[in-house]
DNA sequence: TGTTTTCTCGTCATGACGACGATAAGCCGC
DNA sequence: GCGGCTTATCGTCGTCATGACGAGAAAACA
């Protein structure tokens, strides 16, 4: 009764993974060993397990071929990729994924990856992703600046406890534009439920010590920011 | 080289089709006619199939299976579902995907499916769905609310030309709410590029006869509505 | 002890919005 | 033809959020 004649794919989990290192906005991108696309940029990736949840395949890759554990940071389903000549040996349908990681200390140490690296996402076009990543890189992009609009995702790229600037720094650095400091730490500060006080300051160096907060209960800032 | 041991993947699409009729939301639905669910209500949808692009088995699946064409309206990738369970019988990777339509004048004429209906979205807690469907129509309703807000889709729903009226018609139904006549007028008048005014008028029974619009060149809101 | 740097609080004008009044322009029943 | 009803459209007013910017607070540095 269940003939098994219907179309069988291929299924993989890719995934673009962002950072905010030096101010600037970077992804993680691995070399690739293997034809097609042999000494490519590629995102992270690989195949998904006969009973693993898509979720789980992307979290398992994450750490599997990054060395990047999702313990703090962010992990969404971004959209799927299935154009039928997207891998010209196959059939393949590839399930994105996005992934907001504070900076980490180790930056790449992969496991699996020949190579891995973070790559400032402006600089991405110089040198082309293999396959359709490059679409996909630039959707994941897009997606992390709308949500930092209405969002409190921003702090996913922040450690747990943080500074007002250093969210701000996270905004400047994904949005590519500066914002008014007393502005930010109005509309952040008075937003309800966005950020709890832990009382703590801490002084970065130069300049009068800054409050320490943590996110607080708020899923959504309405009115949102604006990126103009 | 490539040994053919990578997991295999059944990989559908589901459809999420929403319209508005009498004033309210309503969702397409079909009776299955196999199990398992044999005679529950599911969301439209099918196999991929080996050389078709997803966005085009959605539109195929959405052709076929319910009689829809979408010359008007708009079809877009919801999200992916791929639980190991979510279908008892193989393991299946669905790409859902959301169709906003206008009134259809065939209401259900399906040519392939044992019987499709409009169904209030808000009774159809009352008719469990098959499988991880309820999910998805949940995730779609809950994307076509937010697309509302800051962008121009609640003219999907409408006719190429239409009044304001009618245009906040569609945000009560969507959203559930009553909104001002008056100043959702200023709001959907005022935006840049938003509407275009055809210059004719028209009048729909009692009262004053209002002014038709087409869609203009604007593709975001901003600021957006609110619903709150 | 200044000077610089950064954080934080205020001020002010502008613009958008919710609530609502008022007018315009068509139906309907008599 | 004439009010009455209904809907469309235009205005007004107070409130709130925002961008631009001034100014004080609190540290490091010379």
């Amino acid at each position: 009764m269940d003939a098994p004649d219907w179309p069988r794919f291929a299924v993989t989990v890719d995934l673009v993974v962002l950072t905010v290192r030096a101010g600037r906005l970077h992804a993680l991108l691995v070399r690739r060993g293997e034809d097609p696309w042999r000494g490519a940029w590629a995102l992270p990736g690989g195949f998904v397990r006969p009973d693993e949840d898509l979720h789980d395949a992307a979290a398992r890759e994450l750490a599997e071929e990054t060395g990047v554990h999702q313990a703090a940071g962010h992990l969404e389903q971004l959209a799927t990729y299935g154009a039928p000549d997207r891998d010209p040996r196959m059939r393949v349908v590839s399930v994105a994924h996005l992934v907001l990681a504070p900076d980490l200390p180790e930056p790449t140490a992969g496991t699996d990856a020949a190579a891995a690296a973070w790559v400032p996402v402006d600089e991405v076009a110089a040198a082309p992703l293999a396959f359709d990543h490059a679409r996909i890189l630039a959707d994941g992009v897009e997606r992390a600046r709308a949500k930092l609009e209405y969002s409190p995702l921003a702090a996913a790229f922040c450690a747990e406890e943080f500074t007002v600037a250093e969210l701000r720094a996270v905004y400047e650095a994904v949005w590519g534009r500066t914002l008014d400091p007393r502005n930010f730490h109005r509309k952040v500060t008075t937003t309800p439920g966005l950020l709890v006080d832990t009382g703590e300051r801490r002084a970065e160096g130069r300049g009068r010590p800054a409050a320490v907060y943590r996110l607080g209960p708020a899923t959504t800032i309405a009115p949102p920011l604006s990126r103009d």
